[in-house]
DNA sequence: TCGAACCATAGAACGCCGTTCGATAGAGTG
DNA sequence: CACTCTATCGAACGGCGTTCTATGGTTCGA
């Protein structure tokens, strides 16, 4: 009855106001002030939850994995198992892409994540319908995730100052990049004169899916299938 | 013949010894305060010579890929198109094994930088010594891209504090890990099982080769030979 | 030889950050 | 009611990138 003189927190209420601030502004968005200021409460109080940004970031990280994983549970019990890893890669790139904090923290984490291992399995569950050895298993995992997660960090940086500034549209972006390719001495730089126009009109998504396709490929041949 | 009051520096300078300190203890450790404290003058005056952190790593990094080019600048005229990528991708990959910052700012770097762009079109040079429409060329270029600069990044992160603190060595440090897998519940982490021995033993470069080649095999069958 | 113009250097300060410390309000318990 | 334990918070610390302003040192025309 008497008015409320202090804030009053809990770590899903802090996860949660970080993962928005991550969403709303990227990585370098989510400072304890600012988020102090969202919980409406003071800066100290956060460290209750958690120990360091580090491991805020870390539970932000998983927090948003096990949602993945929750709304991909269906994903993995299809009668072919590379078109599953195929679909499961997919959702992996598709979250980052939402999310371009996510797959950048990803990257940096080599700890042991509950949640982040459970994709890592269930990902190595389908190569080992495969008939390979546990070594092509661990190879083919390994650089399945690591260029998921690789090629969605790379693509994931945010344009440079000079472009947030001008206020330009995205569409615009890719073309005046182009239009540098082509200013660039053509002696020099045959390769990009050669592919201006398609990078250009080029689609992310269409460039991540075919590397993820040539290397499913290989791993398929690998497994004489 | 006086005694000389005042540092004198050189963007040559400057460059040298931001590498160097990069090299000795990661990104974390190029600050100005400890460049200027290398270079014996005053935090401010590295301001003349570039005019923020971000592009004194944009022109760090360019130095290295530069060097990086001289050093392999036979490579690229071999008869087989494919083995020069592969023989390019490795010695790219082994740059950012050596300097960890290197690897790692190339994927934060969207820019245009004249030694990065060399690099891709010497890529894209042998892609175009294949039989591959301009699309096709351009994907298998960024697709290979994107897989050597982001597993590289993945591979380069250091080793969490708790080991550095540990004073363990690097060795052991994988048979640990190797040993958490094997503490997982076997029934939610097959897979971690499986492989708990090869991930134990495994090689870094050589997981990096077996996932090389898997695109590279790609490229060959889009290629038809 | 002098002084103006310019290049290069640097000290001090600003504002932001993650993090720590000590105080204390409020809820639960006898 | 007193005691304890949990959770909150204001204030401060040290380090960071960056900016402002002053000034030492050099060059060069008159």
């Amino acid at each position: 009855m008497t008015g409320r003189r202090r804030a009053t927190h809990s770590l899903e209420a802090v996860l949660a106001e970080a993962i928005a601030l991550l969403d709303e502004a990227g990585e370098p968005a989510l400072t304890f002030r600012a988020l102090a200021a969202r919980l409406g409460g003071g800066v100290a109080s956060i460290y209750w939850y958690v120990s360091s940004r580090d491991e805020l970031l870390d539970r932000a990280t998983d927090e948003v994995m096990g949602r993945l994983l929750e709304d991909t549970a269906d994903l993995g019990r299809g009668p072919d198992p590379v078109a599953d890893l195929r679909a499961l890669s997919l959702a992996l790139f598709d979250e980052m892409r939402r999310r371009p904090w996510f797959g950048t923290y990803m990257l940096r984490n080599t700890g042991l994540q509950p949640n982040s291992m459970l994709m890592f399995d269930r990902l190595g569950q389908q190569l080992m319908r495969l008939d390979l050895t546990a070594k092509q298993q661990f190879h083919a995992v390994s650089s399945l995730v690591n260029y998921v997660v690789g090629v969605a960090a790379d693509m994931a940086q945010p344009p440079p100052q000079e472009f947030l500034d001008s206020g330009m549209e995205p569409d615009r972006f890719l073309a005046v990049y182009a239009e540098r390719w082509r200013a660039l001495d053509p002696d020099r730089y045959p390769f990009a004169h050669h592919v201006a126009d398609e990078f250009a009109v080029h689609d992310d998504e269409e460039v991540f899916r075919s590397g993820l396709d040539l290397l499913l490929a290989g791993i398929r041949a690998q497994a004489g299938r």
